[in-house]
DNA sequence: AAAGCGGGGGG
DNA sequence: CCCCCAGCTTT
């Protein structure tokens, strides 16, 4: 009876896929680096947003090889701007074990796709569906919504424990013939129909059935923990400028954007810093300056991570001199000029800054 | 189990 | 200004 009402669920929704979903270039492929690079973009990321990205990425290493190959600079420069930048440093390296270790070949199996760097549950079971049709079901966003309200399930969906609820579920609806398109289907329609503000309940096949619309709980469904408030972090970046070059430095491990480039950094607790403790902090660092040559910010940049919320002041300075040697080595900076700052991998908010500072005319 | 990690859209 | 989205790794 269950197994009955399972397989209706499945076959409305495939039905209802074929009817509504959106043509776009990863699907219809089995192959699996393409399949792969297009789910590690889509982690974290809407359509609309990951759509050039990966349109680029195919373009530039068309295939596991070419990525392979590409310095890792390269990679995060290509990713510029998505965000979670751990993903491109996980891709490169997965790319260059699957060339190494499997002769460029992938993994078919969910549960060795699932020891890859950079792939977990999601991922593992969307290539191991989608390219090789094994019976795994995702369990995304999109999953969670659409199971929680259809069904009413009301664990917290930000509670690592429910999971288990879910995946529960989710693994008895996945059927058995056609897992990729079921898939695909509860995905897609969690995407353009039950979406999470606003979904299209007067229009949906699943209105007789679904829990949440017939308990008036569609607003409350599913359950989620609200996030803890983004601390706030003040930022005085020094832009370093000598003979129309300028100084950055490649961030390391252990706070955000690690591998990408930005200025001398003054990180202070407060939003106000006077101009004397900065100075004071310049000397101490070795770099003498003199408030004259200092160019203030022109404003401040409020830059909005999930759980962090940075506030940049940015100070540019022309040097009569070039830093010296002692204080490269202790600050770590490099002198860049603006061809190079442009192929670096930089943060959104350095890539707004030069922008707006015009150092960098086309961005 | 909880924390850390980016960036974008809409009201 | 507020709200929303979200998979993987590390601790």
């Amino acid at each position: 009876m269950q197994e009955t009402a399972h397989a209706h669920f499945a076959s409305k929704l495939i039905d209802w896929y074929g009817r509504n979903k959106r043509t776009l270039p990863w699907r219809d492929t089995t192959n699996p680096y393409f399949i792969w690079l297009s789910e590690v973009i889509l982690q974290q990321t809407r359509v609309a947003q990951g759509l050039p990205y990966y349109q680029r990425f195919v373009e530039t290493y068309p295939t596991v090889q070419d990525l392979a190959a590409a310095p890792q600079e390269e990679v995060l420069r290509l990713w510029q701007g998505l965000g979670y930048y751990s993903r491109a440093r996980n891709m490169h390296h997965t790319a260059q074990l699957v060339v190494a270790q499997f002769g460029g070949q992938f993994p078919t199996k969910y549960e060795d796709l699932l020891k890859l760097k950079g792939v977990g549950s999601y991922t593992a079971a969307a290539i191991a569906s989608f390219a090789f049709k094994e019976q795994v079901a995702v369990l995304d966003g999109n999953v969670f919504r659409v199971l929680a309200r259809i069904f009413g399930l009301s664990d917290d969906i930000a509670a690592p424990a429910s999971r288990k609820v879910f995946q529960k579920l989710a693994d008895e609806l996945v059927p058995a013939r056609e897992p990729d398109t079921y898939n695909q289907a509860i995905m897609e329609f969690g995407a353009i129909q039950c979406t999470p503000l606003m979904p299209d309940c007067m229009f949906c096949p699943f209105q007789q059935t679904c829990f949440a619309f017939n308990h008036g709980m569609v607003q409350e469904l599913p359950v989620k923990a609200k996030a803890k408030a983004a601390r706030p972090r003040y930022f005085h970046y020094i832009v370093f400028e000598h003979n129309n070059s300028f100084y950055l430095r490649k961030r390391l491990e252990g706070d955000i954007w690690q591998g990408l480039y930005d200025f001398y950094l003054y990180e202070s607790d407060t939003k106000e810093l006077p101009m004397p403790l900065l100075l004071q902090e310049l000397q101490e660092a070795g770099i003498p300056v003199l408030e004259a040559d200092l160019q203030p910010p022109a404003k401040a940049y409020k830059h909005i991570l999930s759980h962090q919320k940075i506030t940049a002041h940015f100070y540019r300075i022309k040097l009569h001199e070039p830093l010296k040697k002692e204080v490269l080595q202790e600050t770590r900076l490099g002198l860049f000029n603006v061809e190079e700052i442009d192929n670096l991998p930089k943060p959104v908010l350095i890539s707004s800054y030069l922008k707006d500072a015009k150092i960098l005319v086309y961005l």
